[in-house]
Parts: structure tokens; C-alpha cells; sequence
DNA sequence: TGGCATTTACATTCATGTATGTATGCGTGT
DNA sequence: ACACGCATACATACATGAATGTAAATGCCA
């Protein structure tokens, strides 16, 4: 059946999107065709082909409908004019982005990101991910630093190494989550260890 | 030219290993072909389909070559007759695992199950890899129990705690050096990263 | 000389991209 | 209000290329 409202079409693309999550996620990007993403959705590759130019396309497309967590993480720190201090920003940044990633469709992309698709490829937009890292780092170790200027950290740890070791933790339990999403709880787990990081690298009276 | 003698024979598997990491490593294992692999070790696709079952097999036989750092890590705390207390076991058997990693081999292989293939493929021990992960963290786990139960631990870290802290804090290093080697050191910046880690969650008089 | 290592040749499968077909929604003119 | 025309939203068909697996051919060492 041709020619459906412009409602529909939009309605079939977003079909064809989450076709295209269901099957990434469950066979991994290579190895599901285009053919594969229109069955799945009910359609045929033409339907594909319409609404995206290649596999690519659609794969950026899928991944435009979510937020990055270390965007997120950005975001946060970089938009509140900190009503609270580095250290509380930082910690409600990270555990704001753990809620963001335990939504559904989050999830599954980036669970397609990091453990369902090669890096090294036209598909994945490796420079943009580490661009985004390298600048969220950057963010982080800023915090750190007004944060060691007033005060706020230990003596025993130079913001450097605070910036390496939270950043590490965050991509180590997302990696982890992602892979075994049912073995702990982001958002508890997860965020005890990093609180309990916060606590200790906090000077206290 | 065929038929060398067996030593030779082993060589030139060997060289389809060597060159099946260097090509993966380039392109990513699923867009790699056979005849890539084998070309770039100065042969065919019959050398390969002599040595190797397919592509999988070969994969394997790439991964056998190396040890995995969970496993290494693993081994090192078991292993020892704790000669040292369980907190310095547990911080000497990560920073071994770091050095272990930092070999060539070892680095390219990692790289290209974290970052150049996809799971859930006939071609990756995805189960594996999970069940590694669990006993590793069981082991951890263990180990600071019994820190905690010595008094070795501060009060404010439960040892359920400590140990995904540890934990996560591994594979986000691993991971994060392993995508970019050349933003950090993973002996020195990751080392004092675990170090600090160890550091606060000590007990000291 | 016979089995081993490797090449060459061949058949098959499969995904891609494109070209074409087609029916329908929608605006336009009157 | 209604017919007309066109662009839209798909489905279908086809051509191509690439990778795989296997079988046959080839040469060499022991």
C-alpha cells in the first residue's frame, strides 16, 4: 500500500529506527542487513532505502535519537551556574546521567554502541566519541581543579588523578552495565561506588 | 610454492596469526576478509582454509596466543601464598596485569575484542568473557572481605563496594587506554589511579 | 612416491544499490 | 466540487560484487 499521510511515513520511519535497535541489539550491526531491519518492521528494503540514503544513515539516525552520557555529563556541569559546588555538581552530573542511560531506548543504543558494532568503520563515529571524551575529561579535571583551589578535595589527591580515576569508574560501570544490564543496578550500585568516591576524595572537617 | 618443512609450516601459521591481528586491528574483524588476512601474510585463502577451520577458528587461535588481564589477575591472587596482605595481593596483581597489557601483542589483541568486534557472533566468547568477569569480581570480593574482616579496610567502604569500585575502575582504564594508548600511560597514570584508590580505602593509624 | 602444504578454480550465497513499477494523498485550477 | 497532475511512499525486480567453502591441481620434502 503506497502512499500513506505524512504522518505515516514519519510514523514507518521511526518503525524502521526501532526495527533497527531490536536487530542491531540482537545480532550485532554487521551481521544484520538492511533486509533484516525492514522484516523486522513489517516493510520491505525499499521502505529503507525512501527514508535513508545507506545502513550508515540509519545507524546515525538511530543514534541521534538519544543523548550521549558524557554529553549529558557536560551539559550538566557546563549549564547550572553552580548553585551547588564543583564536587556536588559533578557527583549529580554522573549520577544524573546513569537515570538518563536506564531509559529503555538509551540503553539499548548504547548498549548497541559499545558492544554490538565495530569502531574502525563509516559507520561509527569513533572521532566524534573520542572528541567527546577528551572534552568531557577536560570538564571534569576543571571541576576538580576549582574544587582543589577551594579547598574542597584532599590533599592526597591532585585533581589529575581525581579527573582519571571518576572517569574511569563512570566508563568501567557503564561498559559493565551495559553488558549485564540484570547483574547490578546502575543507579544504586552504580552510584554508591560513585558517591562513596566522592566521600572519600572530600576533605572534611 | 608449496610443501615446506613442518617448521616452516608452523611459521607461516604463525605469520597468518600475526597478520590476522594487524589486519583486524586495521579494519575491524567484520570487514575483514580472509583473503586480506592472507594476502597481507604474503599468501592465499588456501593457506588459511589448510591452518585454520574458518574465520572463527582462526580468531580463537589468535586469542589463545594471549592471556587474558581478569584471568592474570585471577591467577596472580590465587596463585600467591599471600605473602603480602590481601589489599597489596589485590593492587600488585592489577598493576601486574597493567605491565601484561602494555606487551604489543597483548595490546592489539585486547584492542580488537573491545574495540574491533562485535559481540554476539559465533566469533566471540561473549560467555566467556562474562563468566571471567564474575569470577574475577568474586575473587576481589573475597579478598576484600578478608581485609575487612583483618580491620584493613576503613569502616566507610563495605567490601561489596570496594570491590566494584576496583572493578569498574579496571575496565574503564583498560578500556579508555586501550581506544586511545597514546593520551596515557596505563603503568604510570593508571597505576597511580589504583594506587590512590588502594590509598583511601586504607585503614591507617 | 605418497602424503603434506599451498595455490588455483569454481559454485554458491548474500547483501547492496539502483532502477522501475504503482497506487495514493494532495494541491491546483476552474 | 471535481477532475487533473504530480510528487510521495513505498514494493518489486535486477545487476553487481564480494566473501565463503570446497574441490581439484600442483609441487616439494621425507
Amino acid at each position: 500500500m503506497p502512499r500513506r499521510t505524512k504522518a505515516e511515513a514519519e510514523a514507518t520511519r521511526e518503525a524502521l529506527l526501532d526495527a533497527a535497535e531490536d536487530v542491531f541489539l540482537e545480532k550485532g550491526v554487521s551481521r544484520t542487513s538492511l533486509e533484516h531491519i525492514a522484516r523486522h518492521a513489517g516493510m520491505t528494503r525499499g521502505a529503507v532505502y525512501w527514508h535513508f540514503k545507506n545502513k550508515a544513515d540509519l545507524f546515525h539516525a538511530m543514534l541521534d535519537r538519544v543523548k550521549m552520557p558524557l554529553q549529558q555529563i557536560i551539559d550538566d556541569i557546563t549549564a547550572e551556574q553552580q548553585p551547588l559546588g564543583p564536587l556536588d555538581t559533578l557527583r549529580l552530573a554522573t549520577l544524573h546521567a546513569f537515570e538518563m542511560l536506564e531509559r529503555p531506548r538509551s540503553c539499548r543504543v548504547h548498549t548497541i554502541l559499545m558492544h554490538r558494532c565495530e569502531f574502525i568503520s563509516d559507520i561509527n563515529p569513533v572521532e566524534l566519541q573520542n572528541r567527546l571524551a577528551a572534552d568531557c575529561r577536560e570538564v571534569v579535571r576543571r571541576c576538580f581543579q576549582q574544587a582543589h583551589d577551594e579547598g574542597l578535595l584532599i590533599d592526597e589527591i591532585a585533581p589529575d588523578v581525581a579527573t582519571l580515576m571518576l572517569h574511569s569508574m563512570i566508563g568501567g560501570l557503564v561498559h559493565d552495565w551495559l553488558r549485564t544490564p540484570d547483574s547490578f543496578s546502575l543507579r544504586e550500585s552504580g552510584g554508591e561506588a560513585i558517591d562513596s568516591l566522592f566521600y572519600l576524595i572530600t576533605r572534611r572537617a
